[in-house]
DNA sequence: CGAATTTGACCAGCGC
DNA sequence: GCGCTGGTCAAATTCG
């Protein structure tokens, strides 16, 4: 008897070792990344601004040109004069990782989308769906579902019109239960608050497994990151200073540990 | 069997 | 007027 609870005992000393050892690599790995994020949001800033310093300038430079002239419409390849919506009436799009493998054009936002029809557009191979409200009547809410031109695991997802609809609706039988991006959002009244938190959410569980939802700006400044982390590495300079600074950071935080959990005290 | 999706046809707007 | 393009319709098909 006495024997097995030593035994017991023992097992569960092991187990704390090894759970201690795989929490300490978790933290060393942790930490890592976090002081690759701050170095990379530092240089990342100072070349934002060095980008708008020199958009200045180039500015500056073209409107001394364009003096008396008048400003060209925006045309697309076809040299079409392209409709321009001014910024607060600009359909809301949000990008949404899907997995690579999956080729549908479903976007889950919460609310119930009916296809009504598909067409292939001249400027993306991919086909774009086209889907209006079915959770009210007469809805007038639309939105087209296309594939990214440059990223085929990313759709777009462009809203027209409001829904003349309140709240978001707890998923119906037609949606999958668990899947919706709106079971992670509270009862929202007003859509386009909805469609801003959805689209700045991006890190409900659900969306973890499934995607990722960005808006305009993250994708944007996502594209910018990943070309600028590739040129850093690139960089030797860049992969010392920041093997110095990891290799400081690390040390430091093995030394804390110990004290921290010598003394039982929780870290944050 | 009803609802949802697919897909070819049709329509409107625009440039030439 | 013609051709091109994006958006919508509606019959056929599929799905639960």
């Amino acid at each position: 008897m006495l024997v097995q609870v030593l035994n017991t005992a023992v097992i569960m000393d092991v187990k704390v070792e090894s759970l201690k050892s795989e929490l300490k690599r978790v933290r060393e790995e942790n930490n890592t990344l976090r002081v690759m994020f701050e170095v990379l949001s530092s240089k990342y800033t100072k070349l934002e601004s060095h980008l708008q310093e020199i958009n200045k300038e180039q500015h500056k430079g073209m409107s001394s040109n364009q003096i008396g002239s008048v400003t060209e419409p925006i045309l697309d390849v076809n040299n079409r004069r392209r409709l321009e919506f001014p910024t607060a009436k600009k359909p809301l799009q949000i990008f949404v990782r899907t997995h690579p493998m999956d080729d549908s054009l479903i976007v889950k936002d919460g609310y119930q989308w009916r296809k009504y029809g598909q067409k292939v557009t001249k400027d993306n191979a991919s086909p774009r769906a086209y889907f209006r409200c079915s959770m009210a009547p007469i809805c007038p809410a639309k939105k087209k579902v296309q594939r990214c031109l440059h990223d085929k695991s990313i759709l777009v997802a462009t809203y027209d019109g409001e829904h003349n609809h309140g709240a978001l609706h707890e998923p119906s039988s037609s949606t999958p239960r668990g899947s919706s991006v709106a079971n992670q959002l509270p009862s929202i009244a007003n859509d386009k608050e909805a469609m801003n938190i959805l689209a700045l959410s991006g890190l409900s569980q659900t969306d973890r497994r499934h995607g990722e939802v960005m808006n305009q700006h993250n994708y944007d400044t996502n594209i910018k990151v990943e070309e600028y982390v590739s040129s850093l590495i690139k960089d030797p300079d860049f992969t010392m200073s920041l093997a110095e600074a990891v290799a400081r950071t690390i040390t430091g935080e093995l030394k804390q540990q110990d004290i921290n959990l010598n003394l039982n005290i929780p870290e944050e």
